[in-house]
DNA sequence: ACCGTAACACTAACGGTTAGGGTTTAAGAA
DNA sequence: TTCTTAAACCCTAACCGTTAGTGTTACGGT
C-alpha cells in the first residue's frame, strides 16, 4: 500500500511541516497578529512564495493539524455497521472531536483562534465545507433515504453542535443537550411511516 | 421624532449613499474582484480614507441594504402577540427574508455573492453575528424558559434554513421541509412536560 | 463673530498575496 | 551512466485592502 516515498516528496513534507511548525511557535510566543508571513517565511528558512505554494493563506497555517476533521466525520457515516442508527453514530464522532479540541493541550490555539476575527472568519468556512461533504455522505446512504433538503440540513445541524460545544462552559453537557435536538429533527424527516409490519425493522432509515 | 437634520448629516448620508450606489454599480458592470477600492472611490469622487470611514470592509459596501436583517428577526420574536408559538412566528419572517433575497431584482447581487469566496466569507460571519442576537431574544422571551444552549442552537437552525432555503432550487419548498425539523427540535427541549392539566394550556411555552 | 469638531482629503505606509523569471536537484528515459 | 524534464525552490517587485498621520474645510452651537 505504502508506496516508498522518494527522496523529493520526503523533503516536501519536511519542508511543509518546518513551516507549519514555525508559524505554531511563532504564533503561540507573539500572538496571530504579530507575526508576519515575512517572519515566518524568514524562521522557517524558505522564501515566502515557497511558504504559498504549500499553504493557501496565512489562515491555513493554524488550521494545518485539523485537516482530518473533515474524513472523520464523513467515515463516521460510511464505516457504521449496517442499520446502526445515524445519529448517535454522529453524536459519538462529535463529542470525540470536541474533547479533542477542548482538551488542555489545544486550549492555546483555540484560545488564539477566537481571538481573531481571521481565523475565525476561516474557522467558519471550513465548518460550511465540512456541512457539505457531510451531507453529501449521508445523502449517498441507501439505508437512509432522506431527500437532499433533510440531509443538508441535519448535516448543518450537525456542525452546528459541534461550534456550540467547543464553545460552551460544559461542552460535554452541551453535547447532551443538543443531540436530541437533532434526533428529533431527523425523526421529522423520515419518509413514510406506513404499513406497521413484521416488527422487526427496527434501526432502518434511521 | 425627526428631528429635523442638518446640512451635515444629510452631507454625510448623501456622501455614504454615493460610495454604496457607486461600489454596487461597479461591483456589478465589472465584477466585484475587477474593482478596486481606489477604484471605487475616484468614481464617487471621495479619498479612500473616507470611504473606510463609511464602510468598514470592502465587502461591506455590498451587504449596504441588508442591514435591518437582525432587527426582522429578533423583532420577529419580540412583537410576536402573547402566546403565539415561537417557531411558526419565525418560519414567516425567514420565509419573507428569502422570498426577498431571492426575488429576481436581487438576483445579480447575489451570484456576485455566491460567486466571490471572500463575500461568502462575509456573509457567513453575518449569519453567525444574527444567530447570536437571535438566541439573545429568544432566551429573553419569559414565556419560552428554555436553557441557554437550547436557544442558541434554535437560534442556529433557524439561521441555517435561511442559508439552506436561499440556496436551493425551490427556496419555498426548503422553507416548508426544515421548519418541521426545526419545530421537532424545539418540541424535545420541553422543559417538563408534566401533570396534563386543566387542558388549555397551548400554546404556553412553545 | 468665534470656536470646536465632524467630515473629508492627501500621502505614505503596512501586511497578505501573486506574478514573473531564474536556479537547483530529484526522477526517469536513453 | 548521462541526459532531459519538471518539480521545488528562490528572489524581486508589485498589487490590493487597509490604516496611520496630518492637515483642511465648513457646519453647528455659543
Amino acid at each position: 500500500m505504502t508506496v516508498p516515498t522518494g527522496r523529493r516528496e520526503r523533503k516536501k513534507a519536511a519542508t511543509r511541516q518546518k513551516i507549519a511548525d514555525t508559524a505554531l511557535r511563532l504564533f503561540l510566543e507573539r500572538g496571530y497578529d504579530a507575526v508576519g508571513i515575512r517572519d515566518v517565511a524568514t524562521e522557517a528558512d524558505v522564501a515566502v512564495t515557497t511558504l504559498f505554494s504549500h499553504f493557501a493563506s496565512k489562515e491555513a497555517l493554524v488550521f494545518e493539524q485539523d485537516a482530518d476533521f473533515e474524513q472523520r466525520l464523513t467515515q463516521a457515516v460510511v464505516d457504521r455497521a449496517p442499520h446502526e442508527p445515524l445519529i448517535p453514530a454522529l453524536r459519538h464522532e462529535i463529542q470525540a472531536l470536541v474533547r479533542h479540541c477542548t482538551a488542555d493541550s489545544a486550549a492555546p490555539i483555540w484560545r488564539m483562534i477566537d481571538e481573531s476575527p481571521a481565523l475565525r472568519k476561516y474557522e467558519e468556512s471550513m465548518r460550511l465545507r465540512h456541512a457539505e461533504s457531510l451531507a453529501t455522505a449521508i445523502a449517498a446512504d441507501p439505508d437512509l433515504s432522506r431527500t437532499a433538503t433533510a440531509c443538508g440540513t441535519i448535516a448543518r445541524f450537525v456542525i452546528d453542535a459541534y461550534s456550540l460545544a467547543r464553545e460552551a462552559a460544559d461542552p460535554d453537557a452541551a453535547v447532551d443537550e443538543i443531540f436530541p435536538m437533532i434526533e428529533a429533527a431527523w425523526e421529522a424527516t423520515r419518509p413514510t411511516p406506513p404499513l406497521p409490519a413484521t416488527g422487526d425493522d427496527r434501526d432502518t432509515q434511521g
